[in-house]
Order: structure tokens, then sequence, then C-alpha cells
RNA sequence: GGGUGCUUAGCUCAGCGGUAGAGCGUCGCCCUUACAAGGCGGUGGUCGUAGGUUCGAUCCCUACAGCACCCACCA
């Protein structure tokens, strides 16, 4: 082995080794256990959050393998609908192009071509991260078997009546042209005005003043709304009023939807642009009237001077044209909050448009068939309601089934080219016609089409085919093999309808509503199965000030740079490069320049994922420190150089499989023992997706108990007299290391094989790679509970001399006398135990025993128990400071006398709390004491 | 307006009813033959504030303060 840990070397073949070797692949044995990848957009590239992600996925499929489960991790990518079709459409623009002039069909095919050149970027970034997952079984939402799955969706949904088509107020985004959802708008807090507008009455005799935040919308208002019980407007409900600069006239109308004491308590109702007027308009009859264009710009149905301006612009002209007109009340700041689109940035306008729905609200159906409230909305409720889908952490059951209850209908359509193109077809006399294609749309209707059929110009949310991850990727709804683009059978719903329900989908919290609740209701709703049995929701990766990450920030962090490292100035090129603003650029450079002057170091993958796994507690963010992922790294080094040290040590000879049959020293039974003790622990903290406690329990019992203690204890065994011992500790020296590196396998793959490499040999392993060996059993290691006080002991006694040494600035080098007096029976079986030990490690002379009453050198003590561990002063030790020593300890442990004896004097304490807690004080009083008695017994022997 | 978290050592975080913990940082001594990415030892906290429950509260309850985040139609 190299003298140091060197992850680039041992990460670069190991990975193609298991991709190739097959063990990403479902065993075919075991109880299934599935974990769905959801599935990154084609356009992206690995981040923190991902890298995050799937490095807790990584672990719970390489442990559940390991474990003998039949292991599927479904993996592929999305065709991410908008962000694609963005990025190719902004490549048309450097060649001055729009889509429109390539035409829908080579539109696509662009497309096509560039997920083909580019669509593998992410799924390569993550073999870097280790991802164990099954490639032969890739999937893309929308190559073939997908595509059908979404079609016949659809087609059902729409026979069922819980697909509709309808002409209805929705988010419209102006900059992409396209409805977007309810849940892809932010609302985000803007600086703005609140305007207030007179409205004459027509008889001229009165007026009213509407407040407003949008004044230019009043060219579609088609009424005046006030609360029905505001004296102040009583006497003009059902007058008509002049709406200015249209020479309309628009009624006074009553509605409880008014809030009196908000604005001037009179509201101007403007149904095509506004949620709330809308439902207003459809409450008083009102027709709406649309004024603006699909690109936000007046239209035809205002007066021609505003025709062609920008909802902007047209802002302006109606603010100056009411002002020369007198009717402007009252202009004043005012915070709003305006709706954005998540994807363009640019703001929302409501618009009537004719659109495709989900149904997801209505109880029945006209024809007397459940609605979409009954038929999946509430399936999906009761799935999470009833226990049968779980979350962890548990209180975002909360929030799933809180937005379950006040959802929407769900607009699927969307006005782009890249996607499912809607199955439908509408005939010359607007009627639909639905189904697998035109022959099958015509074949299925009741009534022959009108002249010739068209099809839908639409896609599909990307969402709506992302919905059915959990069972379309497995082959639903074919019933025998499923190709993929190359022709390669990658599903057979008949048979692989196993890994569904899957066993627990990791996620964060920001797609719960996008994703996780709408693979709920869609495979309840297809296949009558819940999709997943626990819901994982991990935690946001943000810097190490906890701030979020962003490009415009520059702190984000590329996953791969920390696992390779890169220099100062190619991180600041590639931080900067796409930083179109000067000002943002030189902030971010400056910053990084300072946060990483020296560049970032290269930590390699598996320090990485640890650094993942001692950071994923149940805290709902997690902050990213170099710092912490440095210490990991040194972590990996250190189980480096343990390996090396026992492989150094263990010779040639093999040994058999399993544990020695009977460890002939006490270090060995304790470290089997608390090898037993951590393998438990583990798998306790895989089942609560403790996996900060999982990677703390590790990093303790290697760092702190196998290398600190068994590896030094070892060192007299080996080099010590006893044939026996010395044999019986290398074996257990392997056997342990072994053990713990197919422990460590989940969390840190990589180093762990290649120890293995040379370890498993040494054990006469036959398996060819640490990626085949079972999980270590807790049950299988022997524990023996005695060996624990055993090392204990010894170890308080090693630290008492330590201590000494350090604090008397005795040189390490040195050997020092040690002087044993007082104790009790087992001290004096302890010391004979352990004398050869001891003064190894502690590097002392062999212990001498005082006897009881004997005059003894004046020394520097520590106290273990009841006995005195000394080292003669003589040429070494200050008197004064060890008396000064002394009198520290003994005060310290006076105070807990009292604590104990605060406790234990209470009569209520000792009536009323559980008597081992009591037994528990009084030992604890006991103990104390008698440390207490030596180190008085030691002062007064220094004359103190 | 609803909802959900968080507040513990200089920093980042575990712990959550019975002697306050980790990593990093910091201080001291050591290149001791696995490891200086290391070893040994030390320093450092009235567990946000105020009440309550309890024999006992960092932990449970209530209120308050501060900080995040999510949802929602106030023009």
């Amino acid at each position: 082995m190299e003298k140091s840990f060197e992850p680039a070397q041992i990460e670069s073949t190991w990975y193609a080794r298991w991709e190739a070797s097959g063990a990403f692949r479902p065993s075919g044995e075991g109880e299934p256990y599935c974990i769905l990848l959801p599935p990154p957009n084609v356009t992206g590239t690995l981040h923190m959050g991902h890298a995050f992600q799937q490095t807790v996925m990584d672990m719970l499929v390489r442990y559940q393998r390991m474990r003998g489960r039949n292991t599927l991790w479904q993996v592929g990518t999305d065709h991410a609908g908008i962000a694609t079709q963005k990025i190719v459409e902004n490549q048309l623009a450097v060649e001055e192009k729009t889509r429109h002039d390539l035409g829908r069909d080579a539109f696509v095919e662009r497309v096509w071509k560039w997920k083909e050149e580019s669509g593998s970027t992410i799924t390569n970034q993550m073999r870097r991260i280790g991802a164990a997952a099954d490639w032969s079984r890739e999937r893309f939402t929308m190559d073939e078997g997908l595509s059908a799955a979404v079609r016949k969706v659809f087609i059902d949904w729409y026979r069922a009546g819980l697909i509709y088509r309808g002409n209805r107020l929705v988010n419209w985004d102006p900059a992409l042209g396209t409805a977007v959802s309810d849940l892809e708008v932010n609302n985000v807090e803007r600086d703005g005005h609140m305007w207030s507008i007179r409205y004459m009455t027509v008889d001229g005799a009165a007026s009213l003043v509407v407040a407003t935040t949008r004044p230019e919308t009043m060219l579609g208002d088609v009424a005046v709304a006030v609360h029905p019980e505001d004296e102040r407007y009583a006497h003009l409900i059902g007058q008509m009023l002049h709406l200015p600069l249209t020479g309309r006239q628009i009624p006074v109308i009553a509605d409880e939807y008014v809030d009196k004491d908000f604005g001037t308590g009179a509201v101007k109702i403007t149904p095509a642009h506004d949620f709330n007027d809308y439902a207003i308009g459809q409450r008083h009859k009102l027709a709406p009237i649309t004024i603006f264009t699909l690109d936000a710009r007046i239209n035809d149905n205002a007066p021609e001077k505003y025709h062609g301006l920008d909802r902007y612009d047209a802002r302006k002209a109606v603010l100056a044209d009411l002002e020369a007109a007198g009717l402007l009340v009252e202009t004043k700041a005012h915070k709003l909050q305006v709706p954005v689109s998540q994807r363009s940035d640019a703001v929302i306008e409501p618009m009537l448009t004719d659109q495709w729905f989900v149904d997801l609200t209505s109880e029945t159906l006209a024809d007397g068939r459940p609605g979409g409230r009954k038929a999946i909305t509430e399936p999906a409720l009761d799935a999470v309601r009833s226990g049968q889908i779980r979350f962890v952490p548990e209180n975002w059951a909360n929030t799933y089934t809180q937005w379950l209850d006040n959802i929407q209908d769900w607009c699927i359509s969307r006005q782009l080219w890249w996607g499912h193109r809607i199955p439908a077809w509408y005939d010359e006399a607007g009627n639909i016609f639905v189904g697998e294609d035109e022959a099958d749309a015509r074949a299925s209707a009741n009534t022959a089409p009108v002249g010739a059929l068209r099809q839908d110009d639409d896609v599909l949310d990307t969402w709506f085919s992302s919905a059915l991850w959990p069972f379309s990727t497995l082959g639903w709804p074919a019933d025998g093999p499923v190709k993929n683009e190359r022709g390669e059978i990658v599903a057979n719903w008949a048979q692989d309808k196993i890994f569904l329900p899957s066993a627990v989908l990791v996620t964060g919290f920001d797609i719960i509503f996008f994703w996780v609740a709408r693979m709920v209701m869609a495979t309840k709703y297809f296949t009558g199965k819940i999709p997943f049995r626990e819901v994982y929701i991990n935690a946001i990766v943000r810097d190490a000030e906890g701030q979020k990450m962003s490009k415009s920030k520059g702190n984000t962090l590329d996953p791969l740079d920390l696992i390779d490292g890169i220099a100062l100035e190619p991180l600041v090129e590639k931080s900067t490069k796409s930083l179109l603003i000067p000002q943002v650029r030189a902030k971010v450079e400056k910053r990084i320049r300072k946060d990483y002057p020296a560049g970032i170091p290269a930590i390699g993958t598996d320090a990485l994922r640890f650094t993942f796994a001692a950071l994923a507690s149940y805290s709902r963010t997690i902050n990213f420190d170099i710092k912490r992922a440095e210490g990991y790294k040194a972590f990996c080094n250190k189980l480096w150089n343990a390996a090396r040290f026992v492989l150094m040590n263990v010779g040639d000879s093999g040994f058999g499989i399993g544990n020695p049959e009977k460890p002939v020293t006490e270090a060995e039974r304790w470290i089997l023992t608390r090898l037993k003790q951590t393998l438990a622990e583990v798998e306790q903290h895989f089942v609560s997706y403790r996996f900060d406690h999982l990677a703390q329990a590790l990093y303790e019992f290697v760092w702190n108990e196998y290398c600190d203690w068994f590896l030094e204890l070892s060192k007299p065994a080996l080099n010590g007299d006893d044939a026996a011992a010395a044999a019986s500790t290398r074996h257990t020296l392997l056997v342990v290391l072994e053990s713990v590196l197919r422990a460590l396998h989940p969390v840190i793959p990589f180093i762990t094989e290649e120890i293995w490499k040379d370890v498993g040999p040494k054990l006469g392993l036959s398996e060819e790679s640490l990626i085949l060996r079972p999980w270590p059993n807790a049950d299988d290691v022997v524990a023996d509970e005695a060996a624990t006080g055993e090392i204990e002991w010894f170890k308080n006694v090693l630290s008492g001399i330590r201590k000494i040494r350090s604090e008397m600035n005795i040189p390490p080098g040195k050997t020092i006398p040690l002087l044993f007096a007082d104790g009790d029976a087992s001290d004096h079986a302890r010391v004979a135990k352990f004398a050869a030990q001891i003064s190894f490690l502690a590097r002392t002379e062999t212990p001498q025993w005082i006897d009881a009453g004997a005059d003894e050198p004046a020394s520097a003590a520590a106290v273990v128990g009841a006995l005195r561990v000394m080292i003669p002063l003589a040429g070494l030790i200050d008197l004064e400071a060890e008396k000064a020593r002394l009198a520290k300890e003994i005060g310290r442990i006076e105070v807990e006398i009292r604590k104990c004896e605060g406790k234990l004097g209470n009569a209520n304490f000792v009536a009323n709390a559980p008597a081992e807690v009591v037994a528990q004080e009084r030992q604890r009083i006991t103990d104390w004491n008698t440390t207490l008695a030596a180190l008085r017994e030691q002062a007064q022997k220094l004359g103190g």
C-alpha cells in the first residue's frame, strides 16, 4: 500500500469494475428493495444538493444489497420541457433564429440531438459520486415506453372524465408564451404603488374612488364591487359608472369578498386578469374583457390609443390620462406581492385561455361518475393519513396533507414544443377526439368528425410524466419487454412490478407538491398501490455560513471540484463565466479569492460522501463547510494507515474465515465487543435514516477505539513473548478491520474497496471484491462484557499517567518509574495482567507495588478507584506543582460529591425517583468518596 | 393570515427528563518505527428570555423575543 491515501488513484478504476461486474443490477434473490432516483433534468449538471441526495440513496442501496435484498436503484433523466427548450432556443438565438424559423418538427429534432450529445453529463457525474445505480435500466421521460405510459394515462383519465379542456383563467408567462401551474409561480414582494382612481356615476351626481396596484387593467374593468353592508356605498349599489378613458359603463355591485377596511372599500373588477375578480365576475354573471395579447400588450378590446403598448407602458399612459382628466385622486407607495414565473422571472399575467386540466376537486361528475377529488385526491391523502406512506421527518406529512386539502385543478397543458404532445385532435367543428393516435382517436369517438382532424399543438407539463415514474419505469402498461432508444430491454412490467412500491423516496421538500403528491395520485389510481413506503425528505445544502448557494453570490460549490480539487484561477474563471452583470461578477470574484485563496483542495469522493453522511441529521438545512470535509479526509487517511499497520504486522500466513476461536487477550475481547455494539448501532441508524449518528459511530469506533487503543494495545502483544497472544491478535486485527470495512462500504465505497483488496485475501475470503461481501451482522460477533471493564480500567490508568507526564512536562520519550499503592484485589490482578502493556504504552519501567504502610517516595499520582498510580518526583516533578494539581482535582471531586449529597439528602428524591436512579446516585457517591480518600491520602503524603 | 422549523463551547452541529457532547478552531508538549492529513494533554457552555409541571428540566408545557422557510386571493 502507498504510504498515504490518494483518492484520485483509487477512485479511477473501481467504478467501472463494479458496473461491468453487474454488481449494481438486482440480484434476483431476496426481498425486493427499490429506490427511485428523482430524475434530474437532462439539462442539468450535478450540484451539491444532488450529490448529497444521491449519497444518501447510494448508502441505502449498497447497505440493502449487502444485506441480501433484491435491490434496484432505478435511474433516469427528465426531459424538463421548459428548461431544455430554452437551452436550444438560446443556441438558435446565437444563429439569430427562433424556433419558428425551424418549424416544429425540425426544432424538436434539434432538441433530441442536443439531448443525445449533452444529456448524459449529469449521469456521468453521478458515477463520480459512486452511485451504484442500475444503468442498464436507465430511462428517459420521453423514451418510447414512458411516452406510451403518458398517453395511456391521459386517455384513461380523459375517458373517466378526470381530464377536461376548458377556457379558464390561468397563470400565463408572457415571456415564455405558455401557461404554467400554480406551483410554478412565486409570489415576490416588490415595491409598488397604490393608486386611487375616481369613477363617476353616469348621472354625474356621485362618484366613488377605487384603489388599485394595476391601473392599466381598468381598461378591462366590468364592475366596481363594494361590501353589501358598507353604508358609505349602499346608495350606489346597482347604479352605473362611467369607466374612464373607455366610454364604457359598468355597474356597482355588492360582494362579500370586498374588505370594507382595506383601500377605499371599493374594488375595480377585471375578471380577465385577476383570479379574484374572475370569481366575482362569475358570481355576478359579468363577461370578462381580455385586454392583453399573449405577450402582454394591450389588444383591440381597449381604446385604440393604447393598442400595442406593453403593460407597463400602458400603465404610464393610463395614469397620465387619468391625471389629465382629474380622476387620479392619490398615489402612494405600497408593497405588494407580485406573481413571478419560476422559469423566466417574468411577471405572470392571468389570462383566459383554452387549457387542459386534471380534475382534482370535484366530488362527482355531471354523469354521476366519481370526480377528481374522490378518484385521485382523496386516495392520495388517505395513503399518508393512514400511515401507509410515512414521511421522515414526519412533520412533512402535514405539509403534504394540507396542500392536498386545498388543492386546485392541475393545468397540464403547456404551449411548448418539447414534451409529450397532447394526444387530442380537433375537427373543424371544434369537437375533441382523444386516442393513442389519430386513427384511434377517430375510432374511439362516438361521433364522426367534421372535416379533417388537427392535433392539439400543446405538450404536457413535465411533471405529468414524472408523476408516472414509479410504475412507468417498470414497464407499465406493456405486458412484455420494453426497449430503450438503443433497442436494449430495460423493463418488463409483468416481472418488475415486484419493485412497486419502492422502499423509500429520497427527495427535497421543494418538490413534495410538484412530484411526491402527484406520484401518489397517479400510482394509486393506475396500479392501486402506493408508490413508496417512506419518503425521506433530505436537507437543503447551504454554504458554511448557512446562506443559500447561488451563482450570483459566488458561494456555490461544484461537488466535482471538491472531489478533484481546483486551483484558484480556474475556479474564478468558471464561477464568473456565466455572470453578465459586471458588478456581480466583481463581487463574486472577490469573494472567491477571499474564501479560497489557494483554490479548493482535492478531498476525494469518499471524504465528500462521509461529510454528507455526517451532516445528515433531521435538520432541514445543512451547512457545508470544507473544513469539515477536510476533517473527514483525514479520517480516510487514518483508516488507510491503520490498514497499512495491520497488513505490515499480520505477515503472510493466512487465517481462517471468521473470528478467532478464542481471542487470547483482553484487548481482543474488548474490541470485538465494541465492534458488535457499533454494528448494532449502525443498523439502527440505517432504519431511522440517522446518517449523522451512523457516521459518528463508525468514526469513533475506527479512530477512538480501534486505532487509539486496540492498535496500540496490539503492539506489545505482537512484540511480546506470548506466541498464542500474538497470533490471536493478528487474526483479530484483520477480522475487525475487515468487518469495519464492510460496515463503512456504503458510506465510503472506494477506499474500503481498495483496502479490502489486500485485507480480504489475508482472511482467505473468496469474493473478488468487497462489494460482493455480505453485511457484517452484529449477531455474528461474540461479545465479552467483562472485557470492557478490564480495558476501561486500563485506559484510566494509562490516561492518568499520560496526564501527569503532560502536565509535568516529562518528555514523551523518557522512560520513568511507576509505582502502585493501595487498591483492591482486582487492581492487583489487573496490574499483573496489564503490566507489560502499561510499561510499553506509557513508557515506564516495570511497575512496583508499595506495601501498605511502607514508606513511599514523594510522587505525582493519579487515582483510579482506590488505586494510586504514582510517578516518583525525584528529578522529574515539581512538588509544588503536583500539590496544586492534586488540590484542583480534590476540589473538582468535592463539587461532585456535594451535588450527589444534595440529591440524596432530598427526601423527595429518595422517595420518588426510580430505585435504580437512587442506587446509581449512591454508587456514584461511593466511587467519588473512594477517589477522594485516595487523593487526600496522596496529598497528605506530599505534606499538603 | 395560516403552517413548519430553529435558538446548546469561538464556528458548524448532535443530545432531548436523571454526572453537558462531537468536528473544526484555540493553547501546551512531541517528527515515539501505521498515520504531522498524526500523537498526548489542556482551555472553553448559568443549553434564547420568563414562568409552569416534576423529587429532578438543556430536554415536557405556556408565553415572549429573535432567525429561517412553506402555503395563501387582500384590490
